[in-house]
Parts: C-alpha cells; sequence; structure tokens
DNA sequence: ACCGAACTGTTCCATTTTGCACAGTTTTCC
DNA sequence: GGAAAACTGTGCAAAATGGAACAGTTCGGT
C-alpha cells in the first residue's frame, strides 16, 4: 500500500529516523558543540546530513561581505542535500547551535538507498516538498512584509521549533545578530523591534527568549 | 545503473517530457491564452501541472492585500505540485504569460507512477532539489541585495528564460508591475531603475525588454 | 577569578523605500 | 474606430531602513 507524503510547517513531521533504522544505510555519527561548524561553505561536498539532535544554523556569505542566515535545522531534518544534484561545493556554511549530533551520509550511499527503497525515496520526495514550502513562504514572507512582522514570524516560527521537548516557549539561544541576518535587516532595528515587543509584553528575555504566542501573532495580523 | 541528477540554474535541464512520454502516465493537456488563468489560490489542489510549451506565473496574495510573484515557470517545469504531499488547496494563482500548453497529471496518478517507476521518482527528486536551489538564492537574494541589484538579477534571470528560441535577449513581455511584485518593491522603484537603465545602456526596451547581458551583470558586482 | 570577546542598549542621521497622485501613452476589446 | 483598461513616466512628502558609533553587560575560556 502507498502511503501519501506527511507534510508539515516547521520540521517535516516525516520521521526519517525510523526510516533510516529500517533501510540499512550506512553513516556515520558526528556530535558537535554549540558554534562548531559541521562544514564551510566552499567545502567539497560529498555527503548528505541529517540532524538527530540539536540544531544547526545555515548561513550564506553572499557577494562581498554580506551573509543571510537561510535557514535553522532541527531533528529529523536533511541538510547539505544540495550535493545529490551535482553541486560539487557546500553553498553555505553549516554550524551547530547547539550540542548536536549529526549522522553524515556519503553522497553515493544516499544515491544507492533512494534507488533501492522506494518508501525512502517517498519519504525523501516529501520531505523535498515540506522544505519547498517553507523556502516559499519564506520568500513570500520577505517580499510581502515589514521587517517588524518578519521579525514577528521568526520568532513564532522558532518557538514552534522547540516544541519536541519543553511545554513553555523558549527559543534555541540566538543572538539579535544572528535573528538581523535572518530577516534581512540590521542588528540596530532587531534590537528595537525586541525592546518593543518586550515593552508590549510580547516576549520576555533575560538571555532565553520566551514568547507569548497569542500577543505576538497580533503583530502578524496588522 | 543509476544516473545521477542533473541541474541547472533557471530551468532544470531535467527533459521530463522525455520521460513523460516513456513513462506511462495518464494526463490531458490544456491550452491557455496570454493573461488566462490556470488555477486559483484556495482552489481544491488534485493534480500536479507541467509546462509542455509557454510561460506561467504564480502569485500569492499575503496577509490582507499585498501580493507577490513567487515565480515564472518555462518549458519543463512542474508546479503545483505541493498536492503530493497533503497540500488540500492551491497555496497561489498560476495564469499563463504567454499562449500555454499545460499537461494536468492527477496526483493519485503523479503519485501512482512515482512509485512504479524509479527513474522517474529520480528524475523527479533532482527537479525539486533543483527547485529548492533556486528558491533558496531568490531569498539570499532578498536578504542580502539592494532592490537595484535584485531588479538586475531577475532581468537577467527572465533573459536566460526565453533562452530556448532566440539568440538574443528578449524578456517574456511583463509589465513594471509584475517585476515590482517579483522583487519586493513598488512600481515607482521599478519604473526608476528600468530608465536608468535604460539610459546607461544596460538594456533596451520599446515595448519589449532586451538586456545587455554583460553590462547589466556589471550592477551585480558594485 | 580574570580577561577578552561577543552581545546588548541606545542614539543619530543619511539614504532608501513607500505610497500616492496625475498626466500621457499604449493595449485590449467591443 | 473608439472607449475603457492597463501601463508608463513623473514628482514628492512621509515613513522605514541602513549604517555607524560607543558604553555597558554578559559570556567563555583559562
Amino acid at each position: 500500500m502507498f502511503m501519501k507524503f506527511k507534510r508539515s510547517k516547521v520540521n517535516p513531521s516525516f520521521d526519517a529516523r525510523a526510516m533510516l533504522d529500517t533501510v540499512r544505510l550506512a553513516r556515520t555519527a558526528g556530535e558537535f558543540r554549540r558554534a562548531e561548524p559541521i562544514f564551510l561553505q566552499g567545502d567539497p561536498a560529498d555527503s548528505v546530513m541529517y540532524v538527530q539532535q540539536g540544531g544547526v544554523k545555515f548561513s550564506v556569505v553572499h557577494g562581498s561581505h554580506r551573509e543571510a542566515v537561510v535557514a535553522i535545522f532541527g531533528p529529523g531534518d536533511f541538510f547539505g542535500e544540495g550535493c545529490l544534484s551535482a553541486q560539487p561545493t557546500r553553498m553555505g556554511t553549516a554550524s551547530a547551535i547547539a550540542p548536536t549530533t549529526i549522522f553524515v551520509i556519503d553522497k553515493n550511499e544516499m544515491l544507492r538507498v533512494l534507488r533501492a527503497e522506494h518508501s525512502f525515496s517517498n519519504q525523501f520526495i516529501g520531505y523535498l516538498l515540506a522544505r519547498n514550502n517553507r523556502l516559499q513562504e519564506d520568500l513570500i514572507d520577505q517580499l510581502c512584509s515589514s521587517s517588524e512582522k518578519r521579525l514577528a514570524r521568526t520568532l513564532l516560527i522558532l518557538a514552534g521549533f522547540a516544541k519536541q521537548k519543553q511545554p513553555d516557549r523558549e527559543l534555541p539561544r540566538m543572538s539579535q545578530t544572528t535573528l538581523a541576518k535572518m530577516i534581512g535587516t540590521t542588528r540596530s532595528r532587531v534590537n528595537f523591534f525586541m525592546n518593543e515587543f518586550r515593552k508590549r509584553g510580547f516576549i520576555e528575555y533575560n538571555g532565553k527568549i520566551t514568547v507569548n504566542r497569542s500577543l505576538l501573532k497580533g503583530v502578524l495580523e496588522a
């Protein structure tokens, strides 16, 4: 019986871990500390990564000096899969934002299993569709919304991102500089809005950020 | 023998047409005139589209009133494939920007063939990877570049887009309003830069737009 | 416990961008 | 052919954003 692809907003509910266990897929585990780089922009690309635990920031340096944070990956996400389609080098730098366990899957091994295991390639297609969707939503937001709204949306998504454990809405630790690079603005701007949000009670922070979802969602309506 | 996925920048060199002929894939053809809608945002989504000939604009209305043009599709591109992953409705409106022939593939038929034909699902994965890449590049550009550069880049991509026939660099006809919605700015701004580019000889236009690639590329360097 | 590095809070101004308005031109459609 | 609709060329004031600077604070490592 053929299974319809699953879907979700932030982390695809796609449970590849079970899949990775079912399928006989050769992999090596890697442990990374907070802020430790996993691969660098320009490195030769010959493996696909899978986040087992923790979180990963993927950033790209564009043109001469400007940097963008394109995605934050969490448990269940693949990254570095560009190498499957003839990209010889990494398009950006991946680094851990928390203690992180990564499965490293050799490109050819990944291709072999995609060929051999139907259920795996179907799941992977589902994963790619979910990611496409997320990228498209990010692009739409960038095209349509003010930086205040983009920040609110990013905070909400990051809050949901931590959903695996805590019932509260604490975010992965993340500097204002990083937030600025995620929403395409300057740190001044992020700082300004963060204080604004705090004054209005939309978020709290002493070091860790906690968001009040319903209040912050109001920003997106306006 | 397993074939490595192909890759390209604008239209994946992925030749799904040959594939669609090889595979026994049920489909119906649809003809659309310029500006004719193919599907509307909110419509029930139960088929995947494949562009046989022509061009398609995919736009999304976000929030209350603002609109973004997320992608322009050409021959060889799929669109509306979100429905494969449990999206019940169309996320945006697709309409022809030129006389266009579309293959409409029923969602279940598409899923059937993806299951049945390895080479097809591998090609489709390659296509999804290429699209991911393109979306990511658009996002990066949006995060890093000024509107002048974004316009220049968009014009260059659109010029390449027409590469199937003409050796010259004529673009598909496209209003300044549409360009504005593609790069996330206002028509005033687009008009300003278009005149600027024309003065400097980067582009010509009497009605159709023609770009001088090498000169226009200079804008991206600055 | 200390030092340096990284991060935050804050200010200020130049520039970019928006949003609007209106006249002239081209296209489309009857 | 002619009217309506869509598109372009302007201009301009208000708002948002970028960019830099600097002091105070927290964090990380030794």
